[in-house]
DNA sequence: ACAATAATCTTGACACTGTCAAGACTCTGT
DNA sequence: ACAGAGTCTTGACAGTGTCAAGATTATTGT
């Protein structure tokens, strides 16, 4: 009979502990470290067993992009809730939750970050990736559509935060002592967002 | 004697033709084919080569960023110089060569937007970086600092710009057919710049 | 219940990578 | 001319992703 105290032939979950052990070696060690034999050695398992779960090292990466949208959907709703409800103050508390969820998860958010995405091509992004992508989208419609549209303040909002971030990220804006910090609410200050006139529920 | 037309033991000028190479590599086939060995055989030269010119694969890396460096502050210089001699036109005409910088040189511009930066460390980026970096500085300077100083301005902008151009890269700015497209311009448009009551020269 | 099949994991191999050490070649300055 | 510095080659090593073959376990059909 098999010893079930002694490690099994099956792992159980080992999908879900690649994930996982994928997702804390990019936040110990960043993009380089993160390794199929690495995740396979961190679940306890053997350097080629990932390949049952997954179609290669990109399909953990995307695995993990995935999981991580999803935490990344989590971290910017959880900020909008907790903000006041009023379209500004919310716009900002999602961009908190963008930045705040990037410094937090500094490997994981930059390796989502820099996939290129299906969008055009498969017209299939992410699921979760859709998900917080339409928490931007939301945050975004309380306010008046530029000339061409909604799109326009999207994209500039997006652009914005994520340029923020990126910046951010690549250390590039220095939290510098002298001078007086310059945070987020600075930049979303100077766009132009006016909101539409009825509020809509 | 040495025999002139066939190969020298001597390259002549190594470190140039790895940076050139380099750079080729990485417009063709993104990140993942710039390599050393790679690099060294384009030369036509072995494997270890690089290694007396560059410190490692690193060295490589930053001596092509550096040379990138130097072409984006070009792309962005040119098109300032064929622009209106007006703020306005000369910011927009500013982050038009950096977005077309970063089309014509994908491979190259990904992997200088995400080096971090030594700014705050060791407070010395690299000299080209500082030059390209200087031309944004200019670039906003013409207009009405926000309520805590320049700053403001130009992260706005750089955070705008390099938020589009990175969305672009990643493919998540559709280029639709069906809605009006939105470029740059209508984004910037969106700031809230005014220019300084005085032109200064 | 039991055999066949599928799923899961291991082992071993391969080509490719960066890096190092040792040595061979070539240029330069004196 | 010669010593030394600069330049390049060769060979080796540990990691890496990926594949193929096989062993082990779970599931399914009858």
């Amino acid at each position: 009979m098999p010893n079930k105290t002694a490690k099994p032939h099956h792992h159980g979950d080992l999908r879900e502990a690649l994930i996982k052990s994928g997702i804390q070696l990019l936040n110990e060690g960043g993009m380089n470290s993160l390794t199929l034999r690495k995740c396979a050695a961190a679940a306890g398992v053997s350097h080629a067993a990932p390949a049952h779960h997954f179609s290669g090292l990109q399909g953990l990466v995307a695995a993990i992009v995935d999981r991580g949208m999803a935490m990344f959907a989590c971290a910017m709703q959880k900020k909008i809730d907790q903000a006041d409800n009023e379209p500004m103050a919310r716009l900002l508390a999602m961009c908190e939750g963008y930045l705040g969820f990037a410094i937090e998860n500094e490997g994981l958010a930059y390796l989502m970050f820099n996939q290129k995405s299906d969008f055009i091509e498969k017209k299939v992004p992410g699921r979760n990736a859709s998900v917080a992508f339409n928490i931007l989208v939301d945050s975004c419609a309380p306010f008046k559509d530029g000339p061409k549209g909604p799109l326009v303040t999207q994209y500039a909002v997006w652009s914005l935060i994520q340029g923020y971030t990126h910046l951010f990220q690549m250390s590039q804006i220095k939290v510098d002592q002298a001078c007086p910090t310059v945070d987020f609410s600075d930049l979303l200050a100077m766009l132009n967002l006016e909101e539409t006139s009825a509020y809509r529920c």
